[in-house]
DNA sequence: ATGTCACGCTGGGCGTGA
């Protein structure tokens, strides 16, 4: 299975980026955050001219999660919940079977800043992955990919000494992931690429991306079931394009996974 | 760290969030 999961700033403004990565990259499933749509404009007819059946979590102007899967491939048992989670609205987890696994698309929030109340939120929205990813973990073939908003380590960001007492970086918010991840699943791109940086995200100010000012935010995490065969960065997608189509300020991650056994 | 982007509301900048 060939897995991208790309938190898209506005899908309305990305749709011809997320168009040019199905058309480069040919996805077995894409998981999407921030698409920022509301469930009523969602453009599913579009997906479908292309090829692709799309399952949406929306939540209008903020947040909001999707999958995309390759038609011919089977999605069952949708879900939209993630049980525990601090506030159902905000659209930040979305589940489904595809081609027989569990695949979650998922928006942990910014956090804002440590000791703000969402800050707080962004943990115990950790604390509901966690539960729900051992579970799925336990039960079979398990991808939970997007933008977690945590960098997990200190060479994950540019300059660790910059976020002393910033979000993303805090003891805190690292343990928090660091449990989802010890339910049952590893970092699929640090498991095939142990030294590279791997950012994915540069802030759209101060020429971020040109200068190398990133972190390593969105991770595919997998169960055991699954062997990772190659895991990439696409940075072209962190640039304008030959059409003047704007990017994100995340880069897609492409993940090539295979049953074990 | 801050040189930006995208949204809704509304008809052009402003407030919000990242």
């Amino acid at each position: 299975m060939r897995l991208v999961t790309w938190n898209v700033n506005s899908l309305k403004a990305r749709l011809p980026r997320v168009l040019e990565l199905l058309h480069e990259h040919a996805p077995d499933v894409v998981c999407l955050q921030e698409t920022k749509v509301a469930a009523a404009t969602f453009p599913h007819e579009t997906f479908a001219a292309v090829g692709y059946r799309a399952v949406d979590r929306s939540a209008g102007r903020w947040n909001g999660v999707a999958l995309l899967v390759r038609q011919g491939l089977p999605v069952a048992d949708v879900r939209p919940e993630l049980p525990g989670e601090p506030d159902p609205e905000e659209a930040r987890w979305l589940e489904a079977d595809v081609d027989g696994i569990r695949v979650a698309s998922l928006y942990v929030p910014n956090g804002r800043e440590p000791g703000h109340p969402m800050f707080a939120v962004k943990l115990r929205f950790l604390e509901a992955v966690r539960d729900r990813a051992a579970e799925l973990a336990a039960a079979g073939p398990t991808v939970v990919a997007g933008d977690v908003n945590v960098a997990p380590e200190d060479r994950d960001v540019w300059d660790p000494a910059v976020f002393v007492g910033s979000t993303h970086v805090t003891p805190e918010e690292r343990h928090g992931l660091a449990e989802v991840v010890a339910g049952g699943l590893r970092d699929a791109y640090r498991d095939v690429e142990p030294d590279a940086a791997g950012f994915t995200w540069w802030d759209y100010r101060m020429g971020a991306f040109r200068r190398g000012m990133g972190m390593r935010i969105d991770l595919a995490l997998v169960s055991e079931h699954l062997a990772v065969r190659g895991a990439r960065v696409d940075t072209t997608f962190r640039r304008v394009n030959q059409a003047g189509d704007k990017p994100s300020d995340h880069a897609p991650i492409l993940v090539e996974l295979e049953r074990r056994g």
